[in-house]
DNA sequence: AGGGTAAGTCACCGAACGCTGACCGGCACG
DNA sequence: CGTGCCGGTCAGCGTTCGGTGACTTACCCT
């Protein structure tokens, strides 16, 4: 329960353990979140010593950032004319329930959340969740509230990843994929039509915080 | 920048004490989470010295699920009888965009999304969630899905939270409350209504992950 | 005024933290 | 065969961590 590796007596190789250090990080940082790692147990989880961190990354801190960079969100780009409808349910089938083995089974966003305290955290995050995924929302609507649109729809997925791999909520996480789509592509839809459901009749006073 | 608090050399109070390093908990723990965040810097926020947290409250992490727990979601409960709709309306002004200033600005479930690391606060806030919220939609459903289809709002809740208090992302933080409103709306409609639309035509194989 | 008690402080423990620089040893090359 | 280099280890720096127990001090009651 120490470390994922069995540790066979590796071969002097400085990218396969660069590399060794990161795949062990990235598992690390993904559960326990950037203050709850130590450096010794990271670099314990791949075989070495933890100085060689510092030799390889320079500090923690370069280290977290490299390890939970995200290589591209390749989907969503490869035809931008297609329906918001099939975006959403890409995305879905891709982000939320995709395959992140490597960084313990979710999404690397919901680990960043988990060292969100951190301000450069919260940039790098701030940054993969506008630049990588809203903008090309955003790019597909029309009308002025395109954004907006494209951040409630960004919402729904990420709330799904949090409550099925953080909360674990029981509905979520055991509900067939096909019916969870088929109400998810609902919601999105709300998103689309003109005007199909107005103001709820006489909510909370509105425009004013308590 | 130090403390919140211009320390007024207070009396000897051992409640006003105990509240006092409550709210400083709070503040600490919801910024920085529970492992970024230390016990003297709680005492000194609270202006008294560090031992005496673990006199009243027997260790950080006792004072830390005493701190984030959160008195009751007394609205949702009112009239069992109002529709989804309202329900959701009222839940997007109160949670989402209510008065937690207590809590850096957020409700306390965000925060302690950014200690979920630990086991202990991944099971209170599983337990605050579902118990305290996601049941109270699901008892409002019918249908048997009721249970999925309140998570899928409360998700839709929960991620607008994250992207405004978190990532802070641009359209929902500065969108009018109305306009967001009404497009919330939307899509909660479409969890109720029978049949709106259909699944995306051909969408991502599905039933397999990769 | 005097004493008991509880509120608060102080000094300190062992462990873990991020990080550094000196050192070692296997391998490739002349 | 010798030697330089580089992947890797080791010991340890200074600091901070959560937590403990003895001590001091302010307050209340008689």
């Amino acid at each position: 329960m120490t470390g994922p590796t069995p540790r066979p007596p590796r071969r002097r190789d400085s990218a396969a353990t660069r590399a060794a250090l990161l795949d062990a990080a990235r598992l690390r940082f993904s559960r326990q979140g950037f203050d709850g790692t130590g450096v010794r147990e990271i670099a314990g989880d791949a075989g070495v010593d933890a100085a060689l961190v510092f030799r390889y990354f320079g500090s923690k801190e370069k280290l977290y950032a490299e390890a939970v960079r995200v290589t591209a969100p390749e989907s969503a780009e490869a035809d931008p004319h297609r329906p918001l409808a099939r975006l959403a349910d890409e995305l879905l089938h891709d982000v939320v329930y995709g395959d992140w083995r490597q960084f313990d089974g979710e999404h690397p966003v919901l680990g960043m959340l988990r060292s969100s305290g951190r301000p450069a955290v919260r940039d790098q995050l701030r940054t993969q969740l506008c630049e990588g995924y809203l903008r090309d929302f955003a790019d597909r609507l029309d009308g002025e509230d395109a954004e907006l649109r494209a951040e409630l729809m960004g919402a729904l997925l990420l709330g799904m990843g949090v409550l099925r791999s953080v909360v674990g909520s029981p509905a979520l996480s055991e509900a067939p994929f096909d019916r969870t789509r088929t109400l998810v592509a609902r919601m999105v839809h709300g998103l689309s039509v003109a005007d199909p459901a107005p103001a709820p009749d006489s909510g909370p006073e509105s425009g004013s915080g308590s």
